[in-house]
This record gives C-alpha cells, structure tokens and sequence, in this order.
DNA sequence: GGGTTTCTTGAGTGATCACTCAAGTATATA
DNA sequence: TATATACTTGAGTGATCACTCAAGAAACCC
C-alpha cells in the first residue's frame, strides 16, 4: 500500500556526515543541507526529524568509518604497522571534506554550550581510544612494543598527538605530512629493548 | 569638548576575549556580549565596528597573552624549561575560558568558510611556531638540545602535540596532565648525545 | 482501476540573527 | 553657564534561523 521514498538514506546520511564534516554545526544550516540532499524541508523531516538527529547519525557514521579504516590498516600492516601508517593516512586522504577529526570539532565547537552532541563526541572519543588502547595492547604480543609500558597511557598519548596532527593539516602553510612521518618515526622509540 | 566613555576598552576586550574563547565565533550572539560587556548595541557598534572586528581584537589579545606566557616561562626557566613546563601550565590554568588553543578553536570553526578570521588564526599560529623555533634554537645553543636537530622542524612538530593536547583536555573523561607530563618527558630525548 | 498509505512539495511560522539610527544624556571647552 | 561634541539608549531593521503543515503526487494492494 504505502509509497516508498525515492532516496537511499544511508547515501543522504554519508552526504551529511561530509557536509557537517567541513562546515561544523552552526556553519551548516538547513537551506545547505536541503541543496546538498536535495530534499525540501517536509521530506527532511519526516525522515530525520531534526538536525541535531541527523548531525548524530552523521557523526556515528564518521566515527564508524573511522574504525573501519583503522581495522583495514591492521589486516593490512598488522597492529603496529596501522599505528605508524595511521598518520599519514588520515592526513592525506584525498577528496575528505576536511583533515580534522570531525568529532574532536563537534566537541570544541559545542563543549561550551553542553550540548549533547558535545557529550556524543566524548563518547566516541572513548570508543577510538579503546581501539588504539587494542591496538598496543596487540603490538605489544606481536613483540613491537615494550611490554613494560602501559598500553591505555600509549593509546591516550597517540590520540592526542593524531587529533593534533589532524588539526594542524588545517593550515595551509603548514607541511603536515612530514610531521605526519615524524610522529610515525617516533613510534620506533617504543620498540623492546632487546 | 566631547564626552568620555565610561568604560575601560581594554577591559572590554579581554571579557569579549574570554568569552569568544569559551564559545566561539557562531556560538557567541550579540546578545551574550551586550551581557558580557553591558554595554548597549549602540555603544557595542560605536566602539568595535562589528562584531568580527572585536573578535579579531581578542583573538589577536589572546595571541599576544599566549607569547607572554611563554616568555614568563623563559625568564623563570630559560628555553628547555619553558618548553617541558608549557603543557602542564596551560592545561592546569586557573580559570581559564577554556582548554583548547583559541587560535585553533577559530580554524577549525571558520576554515571551511574561508573566512578572513581563520586566515587570522594562520597567521598567529604561524607567529607561535615561529616562537617555538626561537626556543628551540635557543635550547640548542645552551646545551640543552641537539644541535644536529632542526628547531623549525621540532617547534612544528612540539606546537601539533601541543595543540593536541589542549584539544584533549576539553574531554571531561580525560586526565589531560598525564599527557603533559609525558609529553614534557618525551622532550628529554632531544637532549644531546653525549 | 479504486482505495489506501506514504512521501513530497513549498509557502509560511515565530524566533533570533547582526546591525542601525534618531533621540536623549553627560562631559568637556569657552 | 552656554554650547559643542561625543557617548548611551533601546526600539526597530531586514535577513536568516530551524521547523511545521496542509495539500497534492506517487506507489502499493486488491
């Protein structure tokens, strides 16, 4: 009996996550986000219900695709191999709306105010900490790394230095590949003793 | 002849700055700073212009505050000091509108917009780098790091983990002076050889 | 093809945005 | 004290914000 929607939602959801990617929340407003989906606002909301919403399918989407690039790596370079390539993946991506991490945006722009998406970001910021933490953990049994160190503190330092790569790539003065290849280079300095 | 305004400019500047600080460029209305500054639109426009250009004062305020920071650090610790003491200090600042850099705070907001106060931010991040270059070098030339280290290549890479790390400390679940600490340890690698 | 159900359309909602300006007020000089 | 020169006030500007909803169009079942 019913009409079926002409569009395939999770291609409306992939366009979103890029729009709100670059432009943040505030810079994308529902006129941009009508010309981007080609939706007119009844049809947008019946199928989303607001932006904040979709912003949050968005940024799940983001945060899973984010995952999954980093397991594409492992079974490709094994744990350690994915965190030293990670850098410079993430950074030279082509055809990314941006080379900022998308949630570590959503949480700047929106900590302040305490918005919930402000608190999602955090919550996905855990989940990418974790699999880091997974991912030392790992190289640590493949013999990579020290085993004396602690792989959660390791984890928490690589996020923090990959977010501050990811945020200087913005500039556009700024060379970030060749730190890209430092920070990889660095990770050396973890490898056993022996 | 003519009348004084009855308010401190500077003063105004600095609660504009904290204030953008805080919530950014979109998520801070005329409104909030009409509160802020109790000060009417009338006057807020007689005084500033625009609101863009009172945010350029306070970014530009802000920049000026960060470098003398730094210098406060020099004097009482001299180069290599200042550099292992910067993370804790400005992750552990007392009232503080915020963690995270403003600088990058307003790059990341405004980039994909191509908005001249992101071109701002460039600008001033590339005046910080070229302070961490100068510390660095001075560093070197006491002895406290070595010398076949290129200084502009480790201020690039000391202001992207620092940049990190304040953008880490935004998160509410994260014991951010862990990674200063840390960070300021890594930095012991850099001292000369013999 | 008739009837039902859903989707699509697009003008329109009140709220808020950054900003303006004429009128009123205070302070300095003469 | 008179006058000139700001500064201050606050209602009001058009534009844009996220969002609503009644009406029409399309696809499904029988």
């Amino acid at each position: 009996m019913p009409r079926r929607p002409n569009y395939d939602r999770d291609d409306l959801i992939d366009r979103a996550r890029d729009l709100f990617w670059r432009s943040g929340w505030a810079g994308t407003s529902l006129k941009d986000l009508e010309a981007t989906l080609k939706m007119k606002p009844g049809s947008f909301y019946a199928a989303f219900g607001s932006k904040e919403a979709l912003y949050e399918l968005a940024l799940e989407k983001y945060s899973e695709g984010s995952r999954a690039t980093v397991k594409e790596l492992v079974d490709q370079f094994g744990a350690f191999g994915a965190l030293t390539h990670l850098p410079a993946v993430v950074i030279e991506a082509e055809g990314a709306p941006a080379k900022a991490c998308m949630v570590s945006k959503t949480l700047l722009e929106l900590h302040a105010q305490n918005h919930p998406l402000a608190a999602k970001a955090e919550d996905l910021l855990n989940m990418m900490e974790e699999q880091f933490t997974g991912l030392f953990r790992q190289a640590q049994a493949d013999g990579d790394i020290d085993p004396d160190l602690d792989p959660a503190v390791l984890a928490r330092r690589y996020q923090s230095d990959l977010l501050g790569l990811r945020l200087s790539a913005e500039r556009s003065s700024l060379d970030a590949s060749a730190i890209a290849a430092e920070f990889a280079d660095s990770l050396g300095r973890l490898r056993p003793a022996n």
